[in-house]
DNA sequence: AATCTTTCAATTGTCAGACATTTAAAAACA
DNA sequence: TGTTTTTAAATGTCTGACAATTGAAAGATT
C-alpha cells in the first residue's frame, strides 16, 4: 500500500513543506509566516516541534525571526553575502572530510579563476585595480605573518574575480578561493617564495589593467603551477621529517 | 563594558560552538556528541534549547541523529552528493530572489563550464562519452516534453563536467548547471531550436571524444551564444504580448 | 553449548503548560 | 499635542512527562 516513506520526523516534514512553499514561490520574500502557535495547530503538532522545524529553516537562511508584537518568522531574502559564508564552510568541510588532496582542490580553484580572468580584464573598474595593487603592496611588507600573507592573497584574488562584474561568478569563486586557504596556510612561505608570488601577482594585475585577457590567463596558469610546486615541496619536507 | 555581542539566542550560540568544534577538527567524523541531556547540563540550558541547536546543525548536514540505546548525534561525513542538493537549492533561490537576469546566470554557467571542457577532453572515460551520446539521442526523440528536454540537457552537461575527473569541479558546476534549469524551462523549444542544440551537443561530444579541447571550448561558446539568443527571443515575445 | 526470545535501559522524538523577554501599538496622562 | 504607561502579541526558554526506537543484556529453550 505504502509508497512514500512517511516515517520522517515531524519537524523534518514541516520544514520540508515550508521550504517547498518558499522555493516554489508560494511564500514570497518578506512575507510573514503564521505564528508558531498557528503553525502548530495547522500541522497538528506541538509548538516545540514547529520551533525545531523553523530552526532548520533559519539555519539555511530561508527565514528570519523577530520577537515582539509585530514579530514572527519571515521569508528571508537570501543574499549573496549571506550565502557566501555557508558555502565557504561547506567547501572547507568537503575538502577536509573527503581527503581531497591539494592538487585537486588547487586545480579546481585555478581552473575556475582562470575562466574569470578574461572577463575581469574587460570589465574591471579602477576600484578593483586599486584593491589588487594595495594587496600586492601589503604582501611585500616585512614581518608579515604567513597567515596575513595568505589573507592578503585571498583578498587579491577576490578583487580579481569581482572585476568580472558577475555576482554569480563572484559568489562561486569566493568559495573556491577561500576554501583552500586552510590548505595554503599549511605552507611556509620563504622570502623567496613571497617575492615570486608577488611578481606573479604584479604580472596578473598588469595584464588586467592592460585589459589583456591572454596574459592574465597565462600568469594565472604560472601561479597555479608555482603554488602546486610549493605544496609538493612542503609535502616532501613533511614526509622526510 | 561589553565588546562581544552576547545577545545571540542560546540555541544559536550552542550551534555555533558545536559547529566550530566540527570545523576545527575538535570533533571528528562519526564521533558521537554527548546526549541531549548531557549537552543541556554542559551548556546550562534546557533540553529543548539544545535540541533547537542540534536541528540547526542537522539542517546543514553537519550531524545526523539516531534514536535508541546506541543512538545520539554523530558528526556527519559531509559528502559531495549531500552537499550538491543544498547548493542547488541555494543557487536557485539566489537567482530568483535577487532578480539575477538570465544573461548573468548564463554567463556564469558557461564561463565555468568552458573552463572544465579542456580537462574533460583530456580525461573523459568511455562512460562519460556514452552518457553524452545517450542524452543526445534522447534529445532527438519525438514527442519529448520541453521539461524532459531540459533535464536531458542537464544530464549531458553533467557528464561533460564529470569527465574532468575533479569532484570539486563537478560539485560546483552541478550547481551552476542545475540552478538555471528553472530559467531554461521558461523557454519554449521549437523543433528547429532542438535540432540546433543537438547539433551543438554533437560537436561538443565529438571534440571531447577527439580530445580536442579548443574545439570543445568553441562549441560551448557557440552554445552559450545560441542559448542567450533563444532567451532574448523568448523575452521579447513575452514583452510584446 | 548454541540459539532464540524477552526484558531492559538509554536515547531521541513529541507533547503540554508555564513563564520570561521583547516589541510596537494603544491607552492614559500631562 | 507630546510624553509616559499599559497592554497584547509574539518569540525565547524552562520543566516535566510520556512515546518510540534500538541495541544489548538477561533469560529461556532446544
Amino acid at each position: 500500500m505504502a509508497g512514500t516513506k512517511n516515517t520522517a520526523d515531524l519537524s523534518v516534514e514541516i520544514a520540508t513543506a515550508i521550504r517547498e512553499a518558499i522555493v516554489s514561490g508560494k511564500l514570497i520574500v518578506d512575507e510573514r509566516l503564521p505564528s508558531e502557535a498557528e503553525l502548530a495547530s495547522e500541522f497538528g503538532v506541538s509548538r516545540p516541534t514547529v520551533r525545531e522545524a523553523l530552526k532548520r529553516l533559519a539555519a539555511q537562511n530561508l527565514i528570519r525571526t523577530k520577537r515582539g508584537a509585530t514579530g514572527g518568522a519571515f521569508v528571508n531574502r537570501l543574499s549573496f553575502e549571506e550565502a557566501r559564508g555557508d558555502l565557504i564552510t561547506t567547501s572547507t568541510l568537503l575538502l577536509s572530510m573527503n581527503d581531497v588532496d591539494f592538487d585537486t582542490a588547487c586545480e579546481a580553484r585555478f581552473t575556475l579563476e582562470r575562466a574569470c580572468a578574461p572577463l575581469s580584464a574587460q570589465r574591471r573598474t579602477p576600484d578593483h585595480l586599486a584593491t589588487m595593487r594595495a594587496e600586492i603592496t601589503r604582501q611585500g611588507q616585512a614581518g608579515l605573518s604567513d597567515e596575513s600573507f595568505c589573507a592578503s592573497d585571498v583578498a587579491f584574488h577576490r578583487a580579481l574575480v569581482d572585476g568580472a562584474g558577475n555576482p554569480v561568478l563572484s559568489w562561486q569563486l569566493a568559495a573556491a578561493v577561500e576554501a583552500i586557504e586552510p590548505l595554503m596556510n599549511m605552507i611556509t612561505y620563504s622570502q623567496r617564495d613571497r617575492d615570486q608570488i608577488i611578481a606573479l601577482h604584479t604580472r596578473i594585475a598588469d595584464a588586467i589593467e592592460g585589459q589583456n585577457g591572454a596574459d592574465s590567463d597565462q600568469a594565472l596558469a604560472d601561479l597555479a603551477e608555482y603554488t602546486r610546486s610549493l605544496a609538493r615541496a612542503a609535502m616532501e619536507r613533511r614526509k622526510a621529517r
